[in-house]
DNA sequence: ACCTTGACTTAGCATGGTGTCG
DNA sequence: CGACACCATGCTAAGTCAAGGT
């Protein structure tokens, strides 16, 4: 069978128009050949043989090659036990010694050469923290602009501000900076007790702070999710009472549904309100002492110029709330102290003063890292830093180098996939499972997908898919179903490339396979990006979600409408976020008033139809002539008949109704306050009434409308209006397509991390529309170094 | 050669302020 | 001018990936 390509063509490639399987060719041999070739391996090798050899045809030459360290097979017995993955025999299947790119590759490398083993611990004064060193010398900038007073105590010097370190080459992996001052880090305040009892089996138990604490985090979750979570409440009762333990001399805790926190949780709910209730002056006092506390947190002063640290503020304690079906949500996440925390800091500047009575865990002065602060975080035993906000110039440079390694993937890209499409027909087996696994990768932007653990969620990537996550179906169909990142679910019916069909049905009935088994038994995210290095310097799996995000916008813009309204401009630049955050499976949660909102939208919008044809209506009753000059006022609208009219003018009635009485409770209570006297129950019955009566009158059809325009308006003007009133119409129209289209798709993650900036802005220039309509403050803060380009820009 | 750890990006959700609309 | 939707922002969990450790 001659395989063509448009077959091999996934739908949204082939909408997006740019072509990937014109490789398929480069195979000449006929698809049948190769296609019975992993039959003839599942038929021809016994079982036992198999358990070693099953990655390759034991009796072709490269076969020979491939030794798997482990049994594969026992391998396989996936998630049931995570770590069998150390079993996982990998088939060094070299293919092709490539040696000679190796060295671009290894550049990467150099700093950590010089970084010296991490120093452990250089001899200091014994009360003192321990300071460890790790300066870098500074690679001469290539334009050496360290205008830096490098030295500056107080970097005041706000107007560096403008520094625009993307007109300079800045070296990649060079050390991240020569001077850095900053104040430390914000610690969380102390909890402060309430002394509201936790009810246990009916009995008020006042608990000491520490307890109380724990058991107001659960508190605070009541009403959610979580705290229906039997997972969540079983971690956080373990928790719960060893902190009783520890400083209640006995409890009655012994089961978590004898719990009641309903106490607390009133009192939290008043607190709440009473903050809510607060003046505007009382907030606004509120948070100028916040700011004055944080003020000194938010700057930092790298290389002698002002930057704005992310995330200054220690994570206070809580119940940690892991997403999905993790096994620790709920458990408790303690109080981060002084001493735990590392500061990192130059060595000349001054030590940010730990909280009175406490210490600094550590200090150090790593040139070669970003964080200015690190602790390790007692649910995962993870590691939490304090780097800079996404606006500095650090982060700006690492997304440049981001986008642009995206970028140098478009001229490589077409011998890539070649590449992969020649190796989905390997006799290796791991070269078929990696070349699959990459076309994935690249068509459906999946990520990479690294192994986890028991005490993790479980969910997968690419490369950690197994049997059970995706279902085939003739002849090329593929049918995704799994839960990712965040274990949002990935759900995804799509034709593939014959060959990667073919290959996925092997894979799953491997030896014995089971539903969850791995799918790509010989491969693993570190191979697999071993593989990418040698095809392009700092080529990782993650880089094509990248690049293919940003492709994908750049090439949906083409259909921006040349003459058209802003609006419709920005509906096409929303189009086209949509169709990447879609590719990338960027979701949320529908908005819990979207139906409310939606059917509001669309009362509005017949609302407004209604009107222009009543106008019409009249215009056509008394210039009739008009229908020749004008004949749009012709044109029936579709969806208006009697029958709809009638509904919508009922409809009208009932909101009237509750408006009306809602206003009259209002105002009667604003005069009570000023202690006046309230109006009558008789002002609201008349407009009741009114209403009443002309609900009576729509329904026995003798309502008569309000025409919007003023009894005497000229023909001209009539016609005015009506032109305004269809303007509206399309407005609210493509208002509402927007929304129905966004409900579940959240477009934010793409627009900040996946697609090019430079897109956006050059799109914004040739369009002529303003960028502050597309990027928010904090977006357009993000970007600043993309704001250069001019409107001719491509990715 | 593996596993672990460290550093950094990517992710959705909660929330609180703000703009808009009647 | 208040209610309400909306949006920006903060927050921190959950990924990726390569160096380091064993």
């Amino acid at each position: 069978m001659s395989s063509s390509d448009s077959e091999d063509q996934i739908p949204l490639s082939a909408r997006l128009g740019y072509n990937q399987v014109a490789t398929t060719r480069s195979v000449s041999s006929s698809d049948d050949d190769e296609d019975n070739v992993p039959l003839a391996m599942r038929t021809k090798i016994s079982p036992a043989k198999r358990k070693n050899e099953s990655d390759s045809e034991s009796d072709t030459p490269l076969s020979s090659k491939v030794k798997p360290k482990a049994n594969g097979n026992a391998a396989k017995k996936q998630k049931p036990q995570p770590k069998a993955k150390a079993a996982n025999g990998k088939s060094k299947a070299s293919a092709k010694p490539r040696v000679p790119k190796d060295s671009t590759v290894k550049v990467k490398k150099e700093p950590n050469t010089k970084k010296e083993p991490k120093v452990k611990k250089e001899p200091t004064p014994k009360s003192e923290p321990t300071v460890v060193k790790k300066i870098v010398d500074r690679k001469p900038l290539i334009k050496a602009e360290s205008t830096a007073s490098a030295g500056s105590q107080n970097g005041s010097e706000g107007s560096d501000d403008d520094y625009k370190w993307w007109l300079e080459q800045k070296d990649d992996d060079g050390p991240k900076w020569t001077t850095l001052e900053h104040n430390g880090v914000l610690f969380p305040p102390d909890y402060v007790p309430h002394g509201i009892p936790l009810v246990y089996k009916g009995a008020e138990i006042t608990m000491p702070p520490p307890v109380e604490e724990v058991a107001t985090f659960f508190a605070a979750v009541l009403g959610t999710d979580h705290a229906v979570n039997k997972v969540f409440q079983q971690n956080f009762f373990n928790d719960f009472v060893e902190i009783a333990e520890q400083h209640m001399d006995k409890h009655p805790f012994k089961e978590f549904k004898h719990c009641d926190f309903s106490r607390i949780r009133s009192h939290l709910d008043e607190q709440s309100a009473k903050r809510k209730a607060m003046t505007k002056e009382e907030k606004e006092t509120q948070k100028k002492e916040r700011q004055e506390i944080e003020e000194k947190y938010m700057y930092c002063t790298l290389d002698g110029r002002r930057e704005k640290v992310g995330n200054f503020r220690i994570e206070p304690p809580s119940l940690f709330r892991g997403r999905g079906a993790h096994p620790k949500t709920g458990k408790l996440k303690r109080r981060v102290m002084p001493e735990q925390v590392t500061i990192n800091i130059g060595p000349d500047a001054k030590i940010p003063d730990p909280p009175p009575g406490h210490r600094w865990g550590k200090v150090t002065h790593d040139n070669t890292v970003t964080w200015l602060a690190t602790w390790k975080e007692n649910i995962n035993n993870s590691i939490k830093y304090v780097f800079l906000a996404a606006g500095s110039s650090l982060k700006g440079q690492s997304d440049l180098r981001k986008f642009e390694k995206a970028r140098s993937l478009v001229t490589c890209i077409d011998g890539i996939r070649k590449q992969y499409t020649k190796d989905l027909k390997s006799k290796v087996m791991a070269e078929r499972q990696r070349a699959t696994a990459l076309y994935l990768i690249d068509r459906f932007a999946l990520r990479a997908g690294n192994e986890k653990g028991d005490d993790e969620a479980d969910t997968v990537g690419c490369c950690s898919l197994r049997c059970e996550h995706i279902k085939l179906e003739s002849p090329n169909i593929v049918h995704f179903d799994f839960l990712g990142k965040d274990s949002i679910r990935y759900q995804r019916t799509t034709e593939v490339d014959k060959q990667v069909w073919k290959n996925l049905r092997m894979f799953m009935r491997g030896l014995a396979k089971s539903d969850s088994d791995m799918l790509f038994d010989r491969l693993t995210t570190a191979s697999l990006n071993k593989h990418l290095q040698t095809l392009m310097p700092g080529l990782t799996a993650k880089v094509f979600r990248t690049f293919n995000a940003s492709f994908v916008f750049q090439q949906q813009l083409q259909n921006t409408p040349k003459g058209g309204t802003e609006a419709e401009k920005l509906l096409a630049y929303n189009r086209a976020n949509r169709d990447v955050a879609v590719l990338c499976n960027h979701q949320r949660s529908v908005p819990k008033s979207f139906q409310n909102q939606m059917s509001r939208i669309e009362d509005k919008l017949f609302g407004v139809r209604y009107q222009r044809k009543l106008l019409k209506d009249y215009l056509l009753e008394v210039a009739p002539d008009l229908k020749k000059k004008h004949p749009e006022v012709l044109v029936k609208d579709i969806g208006i008949g009697a029958k709809e009219i009638k509904e919508y003018l009922l409809s009208v009635c009932e909101l009237d109704r509750e408006k009306v009485t809602k206003k009259f409770a209002r105002d009667n209570e604003k005069l009570k306050e000023a202690k006046e006297p309230e109006l009558p129950q008789s002002t609201l019955d008349e407009q009741l009434k009114a209403i009443d009566d002309r609900e009576k009158s729509i329904k026995d059809g003798t309502y008569e409308p309000e025409l919007p325009v003023a009894k005497n308006a000229t023909t001209d003007k009539i016609l005015e209006k009506i032109e305004k009133l269809t303007q509206r119409i399309n407005s609210i129209e493509v208002d509402k397509i927007d929304k129905d289209e966004n409900k579940a798709t959240a477009l934010s993650t793409s627009k900040v991390n996946y697609i090019d900036p430079r897109i956006s802005i050059a799109w914004c220039k040739k369009y002529n529309v303003p960028l502050e309509k597309i990027f928010n403050k904090t977006l357009r803060e993000k970007f600043t170094w993309a704001m250069g380009v001019d409107s001719e820009w491509t990715f």
